[in-house]
DNA sequence: GGTCAGCCTTCCAGATGCTGGAATGTATAT
DNA sequence: ATATACATTCCAGCATCTGGAAGGCTGACC
């Protein structure tokens, strides 16, 4: 199978499909010609890889998840626990953005947004208190 | 005044206040040893930067900031409009963590997270139906 | 055989926003 | 003279691709 096929039964672009090549993820086969050849074991681990790319873990993840998933003594629970980190950076980036997110509905509440150069978010991002402009 | 005395002033490192003179955010004059000397200006446009920067403006959005702190007949109109764009992006990827937050925890509820290699989150990754890892 | 489209290959560069380190120069104090 | 604590430039790397250039291979058509 040739890459454009392995790219289209992964999801994955080609371009992605032969970085994984390079950092070490995946190792196809080659034909006489120099293409990459993709078995079915191959075509696997890239489904794996879109999937939990899709799932918000790093490509390091990414790499200890096929392990796991080609070991078939691994426990269950090295995988949740993979899992569970991602979920528990995932809610830390969220509650970061929540503040983030409030923050600037402050700073747009107070801005007019008209004509006038007088503007509360520039103020606020400058340190000048409001209504220095005038003063 | 020094690099480092504008990186106190500013809460940015030396390093990144070196960066942004690289991309030309801003241009800070020279002494005659060829060291940087930051004037209140300058300065000002650092701390912009500084709060900018933690409001989760793009460096390229902040460029545009510093374009209108500049520009005394700026409207107030535009400024608002750069903020507004900003908290649509925090908030869309708000709305794409809590997705992923959400499949994350399905995913996680599933796992036993025991010694047994059967395990629903490798299912879920790999396409394979629940239980199929026994059948 | 020639030619063309449409694959494939490798390698290099760029995006974002810094950060670390090496090699070197300057200022200041003792 | 030396020690230190600054400063400078330049290069490389982080994560994860993505685009493009230059060139080779395949298969069909004439």
């Amino acid at each position: 199978m040739n890459i454009s096929d392995a790219a289209r039964h992964s999801g994955l672009p080609a371009k992605t499909i032969r970085y994984y090549e390079d950092i070490g993820l995946i190792t196809p086969e080659r034909r006489a010609n120099g293409y990459r050849d993709f078995s079915d074991q191959t075509l696997d681990r890239l489904r794996l890889l879109a999937q939990a790319r899709l799932m918000g873990f790093s490509l390091e993840e990414c790499r200890k998840l096929l392990a796991l998933n080609a070991d078939e003594h691994r426990a269950s629970r090295d995988v949740r626990a993979l899992a569970e980190q991602n979920l528990a950076s995932v809610r830390a980036k969220i509650t970061e953005l929540q503040a983030l997110e409030a923050r600037l509905e402050g700073l747009v509440a107070q801005c007019h947004g008209d004509d006038d150069p007088e503007c509360a978010i520039l103020d606020g991002l400058t340190g000048t208190a409001p209504g220095c402009a005038a003063r």
